[in-house]
Order: C-alpha cells, then sequence, then structure tokens
DNA sequence: AATTGCCACAACCGCCACCGA
DNA sequence: TTCGGTGGCGGTTGTGGCAAT
C-alpha cells in the first residue's frame, strides 16, 4: 500500500494538529524532507533530526516513517510462502517478539509481520474457533499449513529454479544469525548445504554442548516456554530436510536442536524423508482445505471445527 | 449507484531499557 | 544514585480500498 504517495498533500483536514505538532499520514513533502535529511545526515538523534529537518514531526514519527515505510531496503510487496513458514517457525520459537522475527526477514518491517500475523494467522485462529497459542492452533500449522507452504515452495522452485532461491536466503538468515554462531551450531554434515546440496542424512546431529541466546528468549505465546514445534516422533529438521531444501532444513535442525538440548530431548535426526515417510497427518486435516494464509484461501464452511478434529483424533493431540 | 462491512496496513500510544550527565 | 532524554518494542487504533449486498 502506498497511501502516503497517494494522498494529495493538500488533504489534510483529517490531520490532527498537536500544539505545533503534526500527526496522520505524512506527506509526500514530509517523506522528501525526512529523506534528504537522512541521506545528508544519517540517521539516529531523531527528536533533533525531526526538528533540523523542519519536520514538525515527534522524533518517534519520524522514526517509525523511516523504518516502516521510507528505507531503502525494504522489501515491497505481499509476504511470500517462503516468508510466510518463516514467520510461523519464528514465532512459534520466539512469540510476538516482532523485531526479533524480522530481523531474520531482510526487508521486512517488525510492524509488518506484526500485521500479517494479526490479519492473517490470528483470522484464520479465530475462524477455527480456537485460540492462537492453544496447542491445537499451532498442531494446525504444524500438520496442514506448513507442509502445504512447503508443497508451494518445492513447487514454485521445481518450476522456476534459481541459484539463489528464496529458500537459500532463508538458510542465508537463519544460518548466518547472530544468535546461532556458526562454530557452535552449523554441523559439519551441512557443508555445501547453502550450495543446495543435501546434508549427510544418515549422521544424527552432533550433540551441543552449553546453552544459547535461544534458552533465554521469552516465550510469550504459549505461556510453556520456548518449545520446538515439531512433533516429537520426527523431528522437525527432518520435515525441513526433504519438504524444503537442505539449507533451511539443517538451520531449522540447528535451532530446534537447541532447544531440544534444553529440555533433554534426543537429537533431531536427520535422513528420514518426510516426502516418503510423512508424518501421521490425523484423519480430517487433508480434508481441511486450509492451504496457507492467504487472502481468500480459507474457506471457513468448507472445515471442520477444532472440536471435532481433537475429538475424532484425541491421541493426536 | 449507493451503502455496508471487512481487510490490510500505516501510524500512534504506552511502556520499558539504556545511557549519559 | 538519580534523573531526564532517547530509542526500541509490542499493542492498539484509524483509515483507505474493495468486495458484497
Amino acid at each position: 500500500m502506498d497511501m502516503a504517495h497517494e494522498r494529495d498533500s493538500s488533504s489534510s483536514e483529517e490531520e490532527v494538529m498537536a500544539g505545533d505538532l503534526r500527526r496522520g499520514p505524512w506527506t509526500v513533502e514530509e517523506d522528501i524532507l525526512l529523506v534528504n535529511y537522512i541521506a545528508a545526515h544519517g540517521e539516529g538523534r531523531w527528536n533533533s533530526l525531526a526538528r533540523s529537518a523542519g519536520l514538525k514531526r515527534t522524533g518517534k514519527s519520524c522514526r517509525l516513517r523511516w523504518l516502516n515505510y521510507l528505507r531503502p531496503d525494504l522489501r515491497r510487496g505481499s509476504i511470500t510462502p517462503q516468508e510466510q513458514l518463516l514467520i510461523l517457525e519464528l514465532h512459534s520459537r520466539w512469540g510476538n517478539r516482532w523485531s526479533k522475527i524480522a530481523q531474520h526477514l531482510p526487508g521486512r518491517t517488525d510492524n509488518e509481520i506484526k500485521n500479517y500475523w494479526r490479519t492473517r494467522v490470528q483470522k484464520h485462529a479465530k475462524q477455527l474457533k480456537c485460540d492462537v497459542n492453544s496447542q491445537q492452533f499451532k498442531d494446525v500449522m504444524r500438520y496442514l499449513w506448513m507442509p502445504r507452504l512447503v508443497e508451494r515452495i518445492q513447487a514454485a522452485e521445481a518450476a522456476q529454479p534459481a541459484a539463489d532461491t528464496p529458500l537459500s536466503w532463508q538458510h542465508d538468515v537463519l544460518y548466518e544469525s547472530p544468535e546461532l554462531p556458526v562454530d557452535a551450531c552449523w554441523p559439519a554434515e551441512y557443508d555445501g548445504a547453502a550450495d543446495g546440496q543435501l546434508p549427510n542424512t544418515s549422521s544424527p546431529v552432533p550433540e551441543q554442548s552449553g546453552t544459547t541466546t535461544m534458552s533465554s528468549s521469552p516465550s510469550t505465546d504459549s505461556g510453556t516456554g520456548a518449545q520446538p514445534i515439531w512433533p516429537a516422533a520426527v523431528d522437525g529438521a527432518e520435515w525441513f530436510t526433504t519438504a524444503c531444501d537442505a539449507s533451511s532444513a539443517a538451520a531449522m535442525c540447528d535451532t530446534n536442536q537447541l532447544i531440544l538440548q534444553e529440555q533433554q530431548q534426543a537429537p533431531c535426526q536427520l535422513g528420514e524423508a518426510w516426502t516418503s515417510e510423512p508424518l501421521p497427518v490425523p484423519a480430517g486435516f487433508a480434508e481441511l482445505g486450509v492451504a496457507d494464509f492467504e487472502i481468500g484461501s480459507f474457506d471457513v464452511d468448507s472445515i471442520w471445527s477444532m472440536d471435532d478434529l481433537w475429538y475424532t483424533q484425541p491421541q493426536f493431540v
């Protein structure tokens, strides 16, 4: 959306004046002022920047406008399936830590991700009549939406193979994550994974020692602390290995591995192809008709209620 | 054609942490 | 140690666009 740029700067009647400060939508002139000033003087010291640039805005407003809209490295356009998948995964790990999640989606802002979550994901949770943070909804994401997203990604990549696929940058942002020191968390089996080669899937991921910053990341979404979203029977990295690509799977394995170790669980086992050994998807999941969080793809009338799902497959919860 | 309701997104608000004086 | 300024973050609200009626 480009409301501010489409806005007639003279239509200021809805803009609120608070003292000498302007509020409401930004005008083209204000944007130009801000961009030019930052180009000449750089970011930071937002309050003084606002005054020096001649903007009748608060420093906060300038900062937000720059970070969320004017920054040149912003990635415009709708959230891709790859990004959706990453958001789901990272949110399952960190909860509503939007800025933290945004750090792993180049060009996306925390505001954008937050809006995506609220407008798409929470909407579907509401349609399913369950809490977005409930285990039920997380299972729907895990067993239904995320595999479907992966299928879409795979199909798109098969149709248009590229040297630097979206999943490659997804790997990059996870692999290069400052919280995931390479030496500490990137198993030797994954050497070359970034080039699209499959890891040595016959070897389990080496045991990791110590804790990481992951352990201190509070999870605000479930109240259960950091929980790997993957089922215990089949680890998430497996799931991701064959369903996505090797590099992303390895990165996912790394992060999940760290969490799993904290919980004294078995290390993730790479190798069994999720696509050849599918997860025991509960009966009814496949018929839900829920592809992803794209607008319009969700026909609430065609799906079962969450109660139906779990009452018919209670052993799967 | 007009109205209504929903959706997505930009922007704001309140709180908090950090930092320097 | 205290305090004010600043910036970051998550939650919430306001608004334009658009589809449905």
